[in-house]
Parts: structure tokens; C-alpha cells; sequence
DNA sequence: CCAAAAGTGTTTCGTATACACCCATGT
DNA sequence: ACATGGGTGTATACGAAACACTTTTGG
């Protein structure tokens, strides 16, 4: 990338991944590239993130930020706060070692935090970067990571869940056809709650843009199960009807 | 105030007002300090903002703008969002104004937008700012204002509608004895809606956190309606045992 | 035929909705 | 006595929750 850096603004990213086996994960990379002694202390660990482009919109940075270290485009991102203190990058070796790696004189970075969401079974884990050791870490066990960076995951995770109740994000967690108890699994999951399977089903197949497809599971040692897919289109008009005095 | 300035990021608040008579309100100030010709143009109208101090927190700046437009301490704020666009203040005369005012070469400004709610019946209107000619203006009759601002309210209507349905902030808009009708009225008015007296009677006085005082209306010439009261600490333990889940 | 997960219905309970009249006060 | 807004109760409809067994496939 050949352009100015804005050193007063970051953008830090809590990509969030799902698969059904071992749930949801965030992905954390070395603070150093290359750095091959990188299991000697967990405290070199952050989040994919960077200083933005002096005539980049926020988006974009993310955006370019989160290609940079999964390989990925056109992923869900969305923003969700911003992290002010003053100090936050005040930690000795920490700031010591932001400078070196910029060669700008750092004075203060607030960030502004976004999340997103991929589908591990979509995208292979192989696509991620290697230079900087980008690895998956469960949602009970993040390290201690540089900077504000726990504090960002933790609201990252809280907003992921209030919304996750209102907004149609748990479709960008799923493959593009899925089963019910795939949706619930997830919902369950993510919620840290469970659900009565007869009523899940019900409450979901109701909803007229989660569609079924003629379309059924190959080769599995039990029932094969009916995969749906998520009509947006459906959804949105939807919301559009019953939420139009508020949105 | 006495301290340098992060010319880099700003703030600028949706204040938020709400009365019976006339329901919520923004308040916008001059653009100039002591501009007497000020109704020549409403494009030179603007949101409360500012400029951060360089070891200032935004919450603080946030607070030290409000109390110096409105002379309000301790008043409900909210960060809902940020403005980013790097070309939001490349507007010819905007930037020229904005560039002599700050004596400094601005490049790009990012502001974090923040809401605020007040009861315009519990403060007067007379400790507003005079020498930015601050008024209030109906929500459906705000002007054109200067940068990205009538985007900024319209996204700070937006999360207020959103966040009303879910936080206690009618309460803010409210004085701290109530009736009924005025809390059902303030609903009415922010979500633009209509509920039936008796429904909206009985769901409220099911709430445990808002208790009936021994205190009725006088001097009105019809049947005196009674006091009623938030309790805050009853919301919050009531909350986390609801929704200890999501939050 | 066994294991494993998919899929199915009914009853009960509580909450949301619709709806119309009497009450207390000041003038 | 009248004008003004405050306050009350019931019946119905709908959605949420509780609950256990049968079905289909691969091995």
C-alpha cells in the first residue's frame, strides 16, 4: 500500500469465527512479524489492526486491514466503538515498540473498533496470514493481549450478542445452505443459552425468508437433514413493515 | 480553558430536549460567537462541538462542550457513532471558517458523535449560551446545517428511537416525579406511535422500578393525577437478572 | 439391529389487544 | 353544572413454553 498514514487514528478488528464443532473463536495474531519466538510470552498477542490512510474512510481501512490478515474480501464488518483513553498506548515496551515499527512519533491513537464474522467452514483457515502467525482463539480462552486489546474483544463480544438478537447475523456464521439445528447450534452458542428443539424449529420455520430447499444432507449415518437457505430480500421487506416507526 | 488541542478529532452532541407542549427538540447554535446578522443564513447553523483537548478523554470533552453551550453539569451523554468521511469538512467557506477560528492548518477532522436528553421543563432555557445565540428547533423543522451535521442527527434520532425501546431514557426526558400520561405521551412523541391509555397503564404499573408516590397533582381543574418515580437501582438489579445472558 | 441425529403435535399459560364509561377537580 | 383530563375491568386472541416419541440413514 503506497500512501500517508493518519497517525492519530487506528482501526482494530474482533473477527469473529463460528464453526459447529468448537464454536465461536477470534482471531489474534503476533504483535511482530516474523516473529518465529512468538509462544515465549502470550503478552505479544493482539488484535489485526492498523493505523488508517490520511484520505481513507474507516470502512475501507478495515476493510483493507482485514484482507491484509485473512486473505478475505466482501466480509461482514461493522463498526462498534471507539477507544479514547488517553494512555491506552502508554504501556513502556508497548508504545517503544509502535514507534520503531512505524518510525513515526506517536502521540496519542484513539481507535475505533469494528467486528466481523466469517463461517470457518466456508473459508479455509489456510488463506490466513503466516507472517504473522494469525491463529483462532476460543471465545473462554484469549490470552492477555497488548494495549486495550481484551477490553476491545469483550465489547466486541457484548455488542455481537445484543445484536445478534435484532440483526440477521448469525446467516454471515452459516454456510449459504444450512440445517435448523445448524441456526440453533449456533443461536445457542452464541446467546450461552439453549433452546427446546420442537419450539426452535417452529418459531423458525414461520419466519417466511428463511426458506427450505428441495435439498437434503448425503451420506450421514442418521436422518439426513433439510437445508434452508436466507432470503435477505424477503427479510428486509420485512423489517421494512414492522419496524418502520422505529428505523 | 487552557490546554492544547488534538486538532485531529472533535466532538459534536445532539442535544436532545423534550416538554409536553411541544415535544423533543435539537438545540443548534451560531456558527460565529456574537453573530448579530445570524438569521441572514441558516447555513450557518451547526451542532454543540468541538475540538478534543490532547490528554482529554471524549466522555470529558463531551461533558466540558455541553456545560459550556447549555451550563449544564451532569446531564445524560451518549457516543452513538463516528463521522469519518476525509472529505466531511472540504466545503470552501466551512473549512476556511474553520481554519481561521483554530489559528491551525487543519487536514482532516474525524468527530465521535454523542447524544444528550434533557427535560426542558426542569432546566430553563435561560442558562444557554447567549453569545452563540443557541436555540431550540423542532425535530421535523431542523435547518440546513454547516459539514455533516443534519446526517449526524438524523443518526442520533435514529439510535435514540432504537436505544429508547431498550434503556430507560424516557426518564431522563421526564422530571423526577411523573405522571403516567406524561411518560405515555414522551413515548408517543419519540417513536411516533399511539397506545391505547388502559394498555399502556397496566404494562407500566407492572414494572416493579416505577413506584407510586403519596403526592397527586394540584391546582389542575380536573381529576388530579398521581406522582410516580424511577428507581434506578430496581431497573438495574431487575436487568441483570433478565438479561444476564446478553449483557 | 443398533447408533445417531432429524423431525413431529398438543396442551397450558401468560401476555397483548380491543374496547367504553365513571371520577375528581376548578371554574 | 360543565369542561377537562385521570383513571378503571373484562373478554378474546395469540404467541411462548413445556413435554416424549417416531423416522431415516449408515454401519
Amino acid at each position: 500500500m503506497n500512501f500517508d498514514i493518519n497517525p492519530h487514528i487506528s482501526v482494530d478488528i474482533v473477527v469473529f469465527g463460528f464453526d459447529q464443532k468448537d464454536g465461536l473463536k477470534v482471531l489474534l495474531i503476533n504483535r511482530d512479524k516474523n516473529d518465529i519466538n512468538s509462544s515465549q510470552t502470550s503478552k505479544k498477542l493482539k488484535l489485526p489492526g492498523g493505523l488508517i490512510g490520511k484520505n481513507e474512510f474507516l470502512n475501507d481501512s478495515a476493510r483493507r486491514i482485514l484482507e491484509e490478515f485473512t486473505g478475505l474480501k466482501n466480509i461482514f464488518l461493522k463498526q462498534f466503538g471507539v477507544f479514547d483513553n488517553p494512555y491506552r498506548l502508554k504501556n513502556g515496551d508497548d508504545l517503544k515498540w509502535l514507534k520503531q515499527t512505524t518510525n513515526i512519533e506517536i502521540e496519542r491513537v484513539i481507535t475505533i473498533a469494528y467486528y466481523s464474522l466469517l463461517n470457518l467452514e466456508k473459508y479455509s483457515l489456510t488463506e490466513l496470514s503466516k507472517s504473522y502467525n494469525a491463529r483462532w482463539y476460543a471465545i473462554n480462552e484469549i490470552p492477555e493481549l497488548i494495549f486495550d486489546h481484551n477490553e476491545i474483544i469483550e465489547k466486541g463480544l457484548h455488542t455481537l450478542r445484543k445484536e445478534f438478537l435484532i440483526e440477521p447475523l448469525c446467516f454471515e456464521l452459516l454456510s449459504d445452505k444450512f440445517t435448523i439445528n445448524q441456526l440453533q447450534k449456533l443461536t445457542e452458542n452464541i446467546l450461552q443459552t439453549s433452546f427446546d428443539n420442537r419450539n426452535f424449529r417452529k418459531k423458525i420455520l414461520q419466519l417466511q425468508y428463511i426458506e427450505p430447499l428441495n435439498d437434503w444432507q448425503k451420506n450421514v449415518n442418521h436422518k439426513p437433514a433439510r437445508y434452508y437457505v436466507f432470503n435477505k430480500d424477503k427479510f428486509l421487506k420485512q423489517k421494512e413493515e414492522v419496524l418502520s416507526f422505529i428505523i
